[in-house]
DNA sequence: ATGAAAGCGCTAACAG
DNA sequence: CTGTTAGCGCTTTCAT
């Protein structure tokens, strides 16, 4: 069933049913009702292949993302499909698990689709990816890169104001030592957060102690892993940021099975603000990095460059916001009075 | 840049290229060597649409789901995004917030897209929008709806005997009085599992009390709406059914508030096992709706159909088994010596 | 206001 | 083994 059908049942020429589909405003009244009859009566949808093949754009946008699992992600695809899906536009999804080689795989499909535009949220972000996508056109926007291009925007998360917030917090709570549980050794999104991490403890007039600061993967198992670590220091920090709510949680599960306190002898800060932040006990501190707006961010990037092919890219910031809860509260006296700290 | 641009440049026509693009043997090994150089050195990439266009299939599949923000979906969603793509297909996500309406957008776009099939998940189906599949010969799987027809299979969820370990478990546990918050009222898929509920009580050899058979939402709200009007009665079940894991955790939740002990005051089962049974205080006990392998099943059951266009559809089933945690207890003895049970 | 027809890029049947 | 060509369904210019 195609157009040249509907077309010879409404006794038009399938040109003209392709006007009335279209809402083109040439087409006589009663002779578009009439098609509209005959679409409805046989329930014809019009092949959307035929379309991406005459322009060359697929009305789909592309997303890609590192881990579907953490629940930042989902709440971020539900916004920006629902923005997607009220400018017309599908959505290919794609996880890449923190693998480059499923990323390229990805992208290449991508390719092949004919995406109009794609958003790289994944973390593993080597350049030649992006090269390919940039050498066939499409636009891309990236979250976190902090480098732009001819058609590659980029999503900044102004973490530092954020840090800055939640170092302050802990500092007035008395807080000296603060440590930090990042995220996967050797991606730049981690080094950066890292640096963000010494800079607002440094600006803060603490010290920033290296021995403090742990690798971890973005996943509770990190947050895990790095807490039983700072459990097993013999002076151990009063607070910890964790680079992300689940990492925050890995590291508090880790203390409640220790039987160390949360807050009472160590306070805890997420990033994110993940629903889950609210469900577990305590309800942790977190910075929170609002979904709408940078699903909205991440869009109108894409939108722009999608007006101007030709276009530079765009570098825009969403920024985080202290969300205090129970996880954090006053540093607990030195227990060996020993440490000096700062 | 097309594959005659690509068979210029080699000496070679387009069948050719295409032909060496599709790996087809009748091609002289260095003629396609010579393309495949040309293809590399040029970045190409073809255009699916065309193919699309071609064979009515475009290599990919529709997954429709009500909220993905229910983390259930995400890991569900991995596991089937991992099958597709190991079977070269790409996925088209929607979510439909238990809204029909969009529902049935999305369902257009899906034919729209031509995708080769359409795995449906959400559970506010009504049976237009899946006339409209079956109407345009689109392979469908169903969840849990119990009713297959020509090229609409489903792989229902065996809650029953599920459910009987659950209560069994509980009945050894000393309860008598169980309580039961299902999904939302109206659809199809929350009465059965509230007749499943029921016929585990019954056949446990326990009274089925509708009063405490109370609806939700399949949301963590709902499970504290749900839970509110349970701590409110003068005679309460000392132990609860959930519908799914986020309306226990919202039951959970407003326990906590209200400062009644979980389990010593009332024992509370989930249904999914999401990551979140362990993270949450207590863990929670839950039946286990194996992610992988309902993936799998869902695949299976459109791979099939896709290979059978004109095949009746199957009914496979998906077994729960439960995972005993620390969110179900002994019962408490009877606050107010009234209440006779059993 | 409507129709005829070319062409988007790929594939497969057919010819050589 | 390789090339030629028709055609998938839609849009759009050009004619009428």
């Amino acid at each position: 069933m195609d157009m040249r059908d509907i077309a010879k049942i409404a006794g038009v020429s399938s040109a003209t049913v392709s006007r009335v589909i279209n809402g083109s405003s040439l087409v006589r009244p009663e002779t578009a009702e009439r098609v509209q009859r005959v679409i409805e009566k046989t329930n014809f949808v019009p092949n959307g292949s035929a379309t991406t093949l005459k322009y060359g754009r697929s009305s789909t946008f592309g997303l890609i993302i590192p881990d579907i699992t953490n629940p930042f992600f989902p709440e971020l695809i539900r916004c920006f499909e629902a923005i997607l899906v009220s400018n017309d536009q599908d959505m290919l999804m794609a996880t890449t698990d923190f693998q480059p080689a499923k990323l390229q795989r990805t992208i290449r499909r991508m390719l092949i689709r004919k995406v109009d535009a794609v958003a790289l949220l994944a973390a593993e972000i080597e350049t030649q990816p992006i090269e390919s996508l940039m050498h066939n056109r499409v636009p891309l926007v990236t979250l976190d890169r902090r480098s732009i291009a001819r058609g590659v925007s980029d999503v900044a998360v102004e973490y530092l104001s954020g840090m800055k917030q939640a170092v302050e917090h802990l500092k007035r709570l008395g807080h000296r030592r603060i440590g930090y549980i990042g995220g996967s050794l050797g991606l730049t999104i981690s080094e950066h957060r890292v640096e963000g991490f010494r800079t607002a403890i440094e600006e803060a007039g603490l010290k920033y102690d290296p021995k403090f600061v742990l690798p971890g993967n973005y996943r509770i198992s990190g947050g895990e892993a790095g807490m039983r670590e700072i459990l097993a220091m013999k002076t151990r920090p009063t607070a910890i940021l964790a680079t992300n709510d689940l990492t925050a949680i890995g590291a508090m599960r880790v203390a409640r099975v220790q039987g160390v306190g949360i807050p009472e002898e160590i306070s805890i800060i997420g990033f994110d603000d993940i629903e889950l932040c609210e469900i577990v006990y305590p309800a942790l501190t977190t910075l929170r990095l609002p979904r709408q707006e940078l699903a909205q961010a991440l869009f109108r990037a894409l939108d722009v460059l999608a007006k101007h092919p030709h276009g530079r890219g765009h570098q825009s910031m969403v920024s985080t916001t202290l969300v205090i809860r129970d996880s954090t509260g006053p540093a607990p006296r030195d227990r060996k009075p020993a440490g000096k700290s700062v």
